[in-house]
DNA sequence: ATGACCTTACTGAACGTTTGTTAGGTATCT
DNA sequence: AGATACCTAACAAACGTTCAGTAAGGTCAT
């Protein structure tokens, strides 16, 4: 692994958990081995820095999916494979999602389009003309935000959860939490089907 | 208002905004027309400040809801106006929104505990009990998670959403995501019992 | 094969600025 | 007289960034 490789996954890590003017240039440089000044060398400024750790970080997440829309079996079974992969794809990859986090807290208009287009569109995309074929006559796009909203929130607010009463550790279990996704999801659409 | 007062108004609006370190205490000064001396007479230092802003804002957020849960109608009903009014008090009062983002995102355990038994555990007792009564034979905190999942996501992810084909404003309103998070969730539960 | 020369990857030390924090002093009110 | 609320000015430390220099490796004419 080259230098500049080295200093964008330490910095995908670092900037995950402490934000852009959480973490300096010194901390970045010593925990690479390197100097501060060999870290300029590779990048003109933080900034730049910063953006390009983003992009490095985002840029082979969306294959993690391809797989589910390949296979040809059912559309529900489909959408229950879809959330499975999302949720282990978060959960394995914690530095990822956080840094994701941060984006979208922090981001401005220019870098959300940015993030929107470049990385998520395909992937929504292909989730809105699953959600079509489940339910026709509801809006893809409510529907598809619905379908991500559910799967994200069990792991963006997991630290949160355990400490509410009901908790059981089987709610941190992906498996556990895709099956009731899954199944909350289904059933609304046979209801309305019905 | 005190000066006091004033200075965690101030903090709570700029800490959700550039967050923790992102904020400095001149800044901070700047905005409230105070001298940085002047703040370290109310507080001993940023830690602590920070502390007491993100404790200030959520003093007052969880009686919003009190009307709802006191109003007798059907569980159904109870449900819809609980997405309603989360909705609505997120919208309305973003910077409350942002820092508790913010707090997901960097609290430590200890602050995450404080966080959920001081602020929301009474909310979503509640919103367990909602559920017990309308999908009796599922997992009350898997479902009451999905709820506030469901509504968190639409506002969370908003400013990103709108760069999605098949974006319309309608998708920003109130109303309509209410509506349809609803529907989803009271769809779910007629065909769980059917 | 060799010395001259360029590029690449780095280092140590310093630049000026901003950071959190404090010491010491001054009004105002009880 | 003492407490409260504030000020200016300063502190050391940390910040992003830059500059001058070095060691290594490849290229080229001689």
């Amino acid at each position: 692994m080259s230098s500049k490789e080295k200093i964008l996954s330490a910095a995908i890590v670092l900037f995950a958990q402490k934000g852009y003017s959480g973490l300096s240039m010194r901390q970045l440089a010593l925990a690479v081995n390197l100097s501060v000044a060999a870290i300029y060398h590779h990048f003109p400024d933080k900034n730049t820095l910063y953006l390009e750790a983003v992009r490095f970080a985002f840029l082979d997440k969306a294959q993690a999916f391809d797989q589910v829309w390949k296979s040809d079996c059912s559309a529900e079974e489909k959408l229950a494979r879809f959330i499975r992969s999302f949720i282990n794809v978060m959960l394995e990859d914690r530095d990822f999602h956080r840094l994701m986090q941060r984006e979208i807290l922090e981001a401005d208009p220019e870098r959300m389009q940015l993030l929107a287009q470049g990385v998520f569109t395909s992937q929504f995309c292909l989730l809105m003309q699953l959600a079509t074929e489940l339910a026709p006559e509801q809006d893809a796009h409510l529907l598809a935000t619905s379908v991500i909203g559910l799967a994200k929130y069990y792991i963006e607010y997991q630290p949160l959860l355990k400490y509410f009463p009901g908790w059981k550790p089987e709610h941190e279990m992906p498996e556990v939490i895709a099956a009731h996704i899954t199944t909350l999801l289904l059933n609304s659409f046979k209801a309305k089907t019905a």
